[in-house]
DNA sequence: CTGAAAGCGCTTACAG
DNA sequence: CTGAAAGCGCTTACAG
């Protein structure tokens, strides 16, 4: 098969400026000073360059660009553990609103939950200069990042805090959420009180049980730990929650550690004759239909929160890392206030 | 303040590859050699350059490697529209989880469904020489994507396809869908059937609100117009369902064009006595627990068939631009089956 | 107002 | 097995 315009659908390669400079008949310097809007070119020069640029269809490249100009990159990085989970995604977008009103432009990449992923898609933002970047790590083990953070690239962590590199932080106040929850529960006449909360391994995990402890621990139940149990996603949830409730001695009231756990629950739950109350950390969009109470919070705010932080930082602010502490709302629902069956089963 | 230690705490540039040579006293090109994992190098010689590089703390940078060999970034971007809506999340998170076995890294910015920030995002994203480009427009002109669709970029548009350049697509059969689904309020006895779409703007809803003219008419229903209002988010879907329900002539069947409209109408329905049937366009996970007739498909398999396509282009396959129609299906639910009254009002 | 030179940090040929 | 040279596509000084 023979063309027979010579390269009138071809186009094997990228017009550079070079190029643009060529065809419009200026220096590539010049060319380079329209087409990045700096001053101090003659109209006229000006217009043969960029007719130039569209008929060539020119389009700068970026890398090059940044690579001269050193790490002032406009990108900034933010790794998520699960896109699935619409906690994480809000979280981008409140930071994403922010950054974006500073001429900032967000990307997301996930880690998939997994430490490993996290260390090489965190380090592949680093390489590619971010000019800043946000993590809701799962992994516990952050040390390779002080390097970077010595360098100066701001770092904040949302949602859960960085063990061993000081970074600025960005969490709620999930401890003492979970304990005034449980104290609701126990004051509503609960004392088998089942709670889903996710791995151990998950540090929010691990502050909400610490908060159940304490409440259970203030009303007198030192066996609280049997009221424990652990499931990740909505399915396992589910059947943990149903589990609970067809076994003996089962809970007047159920309460769900995350947003994940709680749709498991409230999916398990419904339909049954005498459900049990219950409690779910996050808010949802069907939470007031379904009479569940949450702990309630703005996802969108943490982003900008943690956008604001690293804005901060990159306008100079320096000092120590901070810990900023968000509060949260408890917002009693109807069947979440539902107090224990009178006759015992 | 004096700082005793010359350079011990300021650290004020990144090490480079040059650097590391330096230390390790080899070239510049055996150090790369070693970095970047090509063969031949001596196994003592390597061991220095790893060790220059340790206590270096260098980190190549991807602006200067992607830039010197050419487009062949392991980077694919992702643009979409709403963060927040998890539709579009669940779409990345099946693209992703593909390409990352292939070797390469997604990167998600978000247009907001802002035609004119979608361009900007886009061409970002292009100007960083990605590998691939996923886009979930909102904008109606895409003629400016035509220049990189010829350089090779491969580009998929999901959801809604390409208006004005030859791109391939990944829709649902959305009119069809909608017919059958219609059909089904029809032979329970519905004729007084709420639609609730989004903007005329968006392609989906020109698709699914066609779906049902088709339905009504057939059925001998010439005004189905009326019966069709709008809404583009929760909240207004929430107050359109409100006013229909307390209006004269209410339907006796509400159908929610997508996942926003449908968490509306829901919640606008809750509680309500002799509450209308309702469908929904899109499954959610209460779906099942609040008994609502869903078109259900799946977002995850959306996004995994269109890194498939992008992944076959980058693989050399050539060819017309395709549009594939994944097909959904209707899951019939309790509530969302409700007849009509008897006695009408 | 315009341009020739140097260089950002790497990798690609090409020699030895 | 190792290295000196050239260059990816831009921008930063520095001249005129």
């Amino acid at each position: 098969m023979t063309l027979d315009a010579p390269d009138a659908t071809a186009r094997p390669s990228r017009a550079t400026l070079r190029d643009v400079a060529q065809l419009a008949e200026v220096s590539i310097k010049t060319a380079s000073r329209v087409l990045s809007g700096q001053p101090n070119v003659r109209e006229e020069t000006a217009r043969r360059v960029r007719d130039a640029a569209r008929a060539l269809r020119f389009r700068p490249n970026r890398l090059a660009r940044d690579l001269r100009s050193g790490a002032v990159s406009t990108a900034v990085g933010f790794v998520i553990g699960d896109l699935s989970n619409p906690f994480y995604t809000q979280i981008a977008a409140g930071a994403e609103r922010l950054l974006r009103e500073h001429g900032l432009e967000l990307f997301i990449a996930t880690s998939d939950e997994d430490p490993e992923r996290e260390r090489r898609v965190t380090l592949t933002m680093l390489e590619r200069r971010v000019r800043a970047l946000f993590v809701v790590p799962v992994a516990e083990e952050h040390a390779y990042l002080v390097p970077e953070q010595q360098l100066g690239t701001p770092m904040v962590f949302i949602d859960r805090p960085a063990v061993d590199v000081a970074a600025d932080s960005i969490v709620l106040d999930n401890r003492r959420a979970v304990r005034e929850a449980t104290e609701r529960l126990i004051a509503l006449g609960h004392r088998r009180i089942g709670l889903v909360a996710d791995r151990t391994q998950v540090w929010t995990a691990r502050e909400r049980v610490a908060g159940f402890a304490d409440a259970m621990r203030a009303a007198g139940t030192e066996d609280w730990q049997r009221w424990v149990h652990r499931a990740h996603d909505v399915a396992t949830a589910r059947a943990v929650a149903s589990d609970l409730l067809a076994g003996p001695d089962a809970p007047t009231a159920l309460f769900a550690l995350n947003n994940r756990i709680t749709a498991g629950v409230v999916n398990a739950v419904a339909g049954l004759p005498g459900p049990p109350a219950i409690l779910g950390f996050d808010d949802f969009e069907f939470a007031a239909t379904l009479g569940i109470s949450v702990i309630a919070h703005d996802p969108v705010d943490l982003g900008r929160r943690a956008a604001e932080t690293a804005l901060d930082r990159l306008a100079g602010r320096t000092g120590m890392p901070q810990q900023i502490v968000l509060p949260t709302r408890f917002v009693a629902r109807g069947s979440g206030e539902r107090p224990p069956p009178k006759a015992g089963p």
